[in-house]
RNA sequence: GCCUCUUUAGCUCAACGGCAGAGCAGCGGUAUCGUAAACCGUCGAUGUCAGUUCAAUUCUGACAAGAGGCUCCA
């Protein structure tokens, strides 16, 4: 496995350094940047100085690679020294750039040149190009920041992507095209499940009846389990004064609130997080050390100021409802309240048939350990927890260095979309500094006061997130228990509609969502138009159904069963509805 | 926010510097049918605002909305 992930990436490197010399010939002036293997293909990013180039040139930039190829046969490698670098790379700013930075760490420095193109760069390339760097397309371009920083030059980078073979290739280009189909802003709209309005607004997404059905059985369940765990659920005001989140902190740290409006003589903003009205609720009175953990848990609407070029259908929203919760707890209880978060996040992806996840830990930065709040051991100890938990579930998990907030260590789980994009669904954050920030303590067993620790969980992470990722794994066919409706019923012909009405007044007595489908159509056209809805199951009821008192059952895969005695089926549903699957 | 691209009917797509065309859906009929599309009729559209032009849906610009992307570092 590993072998070949490091073939593919040589290869995809190799073909990066080929599309470098491709548009350098075609537009002279360009300067190319980098050009890394990523995990689906490459990419080579390009100051394009006075040209621009868009996805129409794509086919005249593959054509060039291909006419340059066959001169590939090999790459030599070369060290050179600092002075020579910056010889040889003088009129490219961006690899003089990175010869400095290299240097400056004490790098060694390697150019490699194929025959008629030297580039700076790191080792990993195939070694005959011309035999193996033929499979590959060139599929997008986009504009990049070096460096990806937005207080840099915007550069235009290419993405594509190459494989050993053609069939390969082949396989990798289908299976995008089936994930496009899979896309939850496509599903949404074939289905009527959300709807994105531009009179609303972008980020502000409207849930139609069959979107909303499903996203407030998920919520009811969640809500159940939660509190079977020991969960207390609050509501609270969508408004809150600024001067709350000055208290916070988040008005000066964070960037993504929505402009303050004022209300008498106070000024107010739209809340982007929950956690320090649950604050004042744990506040409202004395604690106990008895009282802990109190786990205080909200299905929250919260706003936030997405910018504009990253909302994107219900994965990012400006208004988004979290499952949200914040536990109080004794330092000693962090182990045991994480590993709760955890059994209840793993039986929640369990429930949904999630395989594809891995949990990241995100840690201190251990170059500025100034930057963080709430005292070494606190740390310590906190990210071994988290490190802890995950291997007691043996969650497959990576560390994110440098990427804990500054308040306390975090563990998320990330999923990919059907594009192969990644987000984050639960969130899991241990905090040190909000106590402090709101004195949030208790009583301890000696009569003293104590500092209790927050957790900020997330299970879903938000509803919308986690729908729009549903709706993608299952590819719009959502199991018995989320399914919007559940059964149609078909009459063959108008003389069986008495019978069907009966039927599901009956069904629907009994808890099935039952809908009767007896449009003026053939009924194979009502077949065809049920299950391009990924209606469950179809019920077909002509004369012999009729006499028999029983019921033939389609379901959205085309598998039939017919003669079915309705105590039978009706068990069956209920019992389908309630495993969940 | 920035780069590139896109925007024609509810949906999927066509055409064109000179009357905007179809399928599906909708609506009105006819047909009442055995497991993925019955038949006939009918309604319905060039995102918004400017500019160029005798004429703009088409060309140009701005705005809006949407898509992909914005360190998985030589």
């Amino acid at each position: 496995m590993e072998n070949t992930d490091d073939y593919l990436n040589s290869l995809r490197h190799s073909c990066a350094h080929l599309l470098a010399k491709a548009v350098l010939e075609l537009y002279p002036g360009a300067h190319n940047a980098i050009g890394p293997s990523i995990e689906q293909g490459f990419y080579q990013d390009f100051d394009m100085g006075s040209h621009s180039i868009s996805e129409s040139d794509l086919p005249k930039i593959e054509a060039k690679m291909r006419e340059i190829l066959p001169s590939w046969t090999h790459f030599d490698f070369n060290e050179v020294t600092f002075e020579e670098a910056k010889k040889l790379f003088k009129h490219n700013p961006y690899k003089i750039e990175l010869i400095e930075e290299f240097s400056g760490e004490g790098k060694k420095l390697l150019t490699n040149n194929p025959g008629n193109f030297l580039d700076l760069c790191k080792m990993g390339h195939v070694e005959n190009p011309s035999k193996e760097l033929r499979h590959f397309k060139l599929l997008s371009t986009a504009g990049a920041y070096w460096r990806g920083s937005e207080k840099n030059k915007m550069l235009t980078r290419i993405y594509g992507t190459c494989f050993p073979s053609q069939k390969e290739l082949d396989e990798y280009l289908v299976q995008q095209e089936e994930a496009k189909k899979r896309d939850h802003r496509k599903l949404g709209k074939e289905l009527e499940l959300f709807l994105l309005s531009p009179s609303v607004g972008p980020g502000f997404p409207l849930y139609m009846p069959k979107g909303f059905l499903i996203r407030r059985t998920i919520e009811q369940w969640l809500t159940k389990e939660k509190e079977k765990r020991g969960f207390q659920f609050v509501w609270t005001p969508h408004v809150a004064k600024s001067d709350l989140y000055k208290q916070s902190g988040h008005w000066q740290k964070y960037d993504a609130m929505f402009s303050p409006m004022k209300i008498d003589d106070d000024e107010y903003v739209l809340k982007p997080m929950n956690c320090p009205h649950h604050f004042q609720i744990y506040n409202e009175k004395p604690r106990s050390y008895r009282d802990l953990p109190l786990r205080i848990a909200e299905n929250a609407t919260v706003y936030r100021f997405e910018k504009a070029g990253e909302v994107n259908g219900l994965l990012r929203v400006r208004a988004l409802t979290q499952d949200d919760s914040h536990l109080f707890i004794r330092h000693t209880q962090i182990a045991s309240e994480i590993d709760n978060i955890l059994d209840l996040t793993l039986m929640i992806y369990e429930t949904f048939g999630f395989k594809d996840f891995k949990a990241r830990i995100s840690t201190r930065d251990p170059k500025s350990p100034d930057k963080y709040m709430g005292g070494t051991k606190n740390w310590d100890d906190a990210e071994k927890a988290l490190v802890d938990a995950a291997k007691r579930h043996d969650l497959p998990h990576f560390i994110g260095e440098g990427e804990a907030a500054f308040y306390g260590p975090k563990i998320d789980m990330m999923v990919k979309d059907a594009l192969g994009r990644e987000w984050q669904l639960t969130t899991c954050q241990l905090d040190f500094v909000q106590p402090e920030n709101f004195n949030l303590s208790y009583i301890n067993e000696e009569g003293k006061s104590e500092k209790a620790a927050v957790l900020h969980v997330a299970n879903l992470g938000s509803f919308d997130r986690f729908f729009g990722i549903l709706i993608e794994h299952y590819g719009g066919a959502f199991p018995l228990w989320l399914a919007p409706v559940q059964l149609v019923l078909i009459p063959i012909a108008e003389r069986h509609n008495e019978y069907v009405q009966n039927l599901a007044k009956l069904l629907r007595e009994a808890g099935v969502r039952v809908e009767v489908d007896n449009k003026n159509e053939p009924m194979q056209a009502r077949i065809r138009n049920n299950t391009l809805q990924k209606v469950p199951y179809m019920g077909i009821i002509g004369d012999k159904e009729v006499n028999d008192a029983c019921i033939s059952v389609r379901n959205r895969s085309g598998v039939e069963t017919k003669g079915v005695t309705l105590s039978v089926f009706q068990s069956q549903l209920l019992e389908e509805i309630e495993h969940k699957v």
